[in-house]
DNA sequence: CTGAGACCTGATTCAGGATTCAGGTTTGCG
DNA sequence: CGCAAACCTGAATCCTGAATCAGGTCTCAG
């Protein structure tokens, strides 16, 4: 769990950090294409393009690379979300975005990916780390939208947050995975309608904001 | 993906079947505590009372009785949900003891539930072959709900079940695995409302059976 | 009883892969 | 320049653990 292993110092000079970051390139690359287990340190350094021994100049050990990939991961996710959720005011219509960002993600480090699924035998600590970061801010994006009447207030925040991680997960396995493509029309239509059903509070009506603000 | 290794035929005997049992069970304690990786043979046939090289009488190879092992799983989930949904005949209900079947599996599986999430780096046809599996009931069952008019004709069945076994993952992580309890009554409060309002048609009240039918 | 299968065994083999280390090479500053 | 400090290198080490195999031991049909 609490793997230590002393980490090594940050690279000083300009020519350290370039090759500290072709290593963790690399790692994404490598990483996520066979599993942890199945990635050598060899063939990581061969692809950044490095020496094998340079390798633990920057990490002590593979485990610690990959948890830094990890880390780099769950914030480039969440970044890319509240980009996409940013200027809708609509909590519903924040879900889609922050759906279609997701499978946006999912498509371009589709590699990446498997690495926080991997996460879970390999650390699993730094797996539920991840999941309870992104649970954390969807909690209070769902809170703040209840207060403002947009989502039902009988629904518990995290039961939600977690609901919809789920489903988020299962459609990025069946269609981005599998499918090699974002979900389909169809799959994207039965979202939309199972998410602004189940959040909408039961009086008001459906679509808030048709095409603008 | 597609392992080979020459299938060991199967035991004659009575005391060979006993042997090759001994060693499946085994398995799910060893991969189940441990991951596929970290597991050892050695540590297998110790658990299971054999000898080292008796493994090999029984499977080609360690993948083998892992695989073995998922497709076990895979049937008792399957028959455990089936047996719990038995007798209801209003889908949203169904849905709800479905959901409640799979908590209790994951309890009382804990460890053997982690084998098909590894399964998803050690074989991943193995681990598409189990959702696959899981969704093609799971969808034979929504349509003919929405046949009889008890969840929502506009709804793609298949996105439905994945969206479904989504929630399901994500709640048996948070609650079953991190917490090692069930879902808490907000929690399986929060869900029979989603669920509701997400697959009965608009018009139709909540509840369908209070409490007999 | 008895021997031919059927089963069992675990030390040993062996390949793969993480980590080390004993030197190079490069960079930048005085 | 001149020389530390900072980097880089990859063959060699060392360990782990899957798979083998050369012999036993059990079992039951005849």
């Amino acid at each position: 769990m609490g793997r230590v292993a002393a980490a090594r110092p940050l690279p000083v000079t300009a020519r350290g950090q370039r090759t500290r970051q072709k290593l963790i390139d690399a790692a994404e690359q490598v990483f996520g294409g066979a599993g942890y287990h199945e990635a050598g340190i060899a063939e990581l350094t061969q692809r950044a393009g490095v020496g094998l021994g340079t390798f633990y100049l920057y990490f002590p050990d593979k485990h610690a690379i990959f948890a830094d990939l990890v880390r780099t991961l769950n914030h480039r996710l969440r970044a890319d979300i509240q980009a996409a959720i940013g200027g809708l005011d609509d909590r519903v219509d924040q879900e889609i975005a922050g759906f279609d960002a997701f499978f946006e993600f999912l498509e371009r480090h589709r590699n990446l990916y498997q690495v926080i699924r991997q996460a879970e035998s390999v650390d699993p600590s730094l797996h539920r780390w991840h999941y309870e970061t992104m649970a954390k801010g969807y909690v209070r994006g769902l809170r703040a939208a209840q207060v403002r009447g947009q989502i039902s207030k009988d629904l518990d925040p995290e039961s939600v947050a977690f609901a919809l991680m789920g489903v988020a997960e299962a459609f990025g396995m069946r269609w981005v995975h599998w499918d090699k493509k974002r979900p389909s029309a169809a799959a994207r239509r039965s979202l939309r309608l199972l998410i602004e059903r189940a959040l909408r509070p039961l009086g008001s009506a459906a679509r808030s904001s048709g095409k603008k603000a």
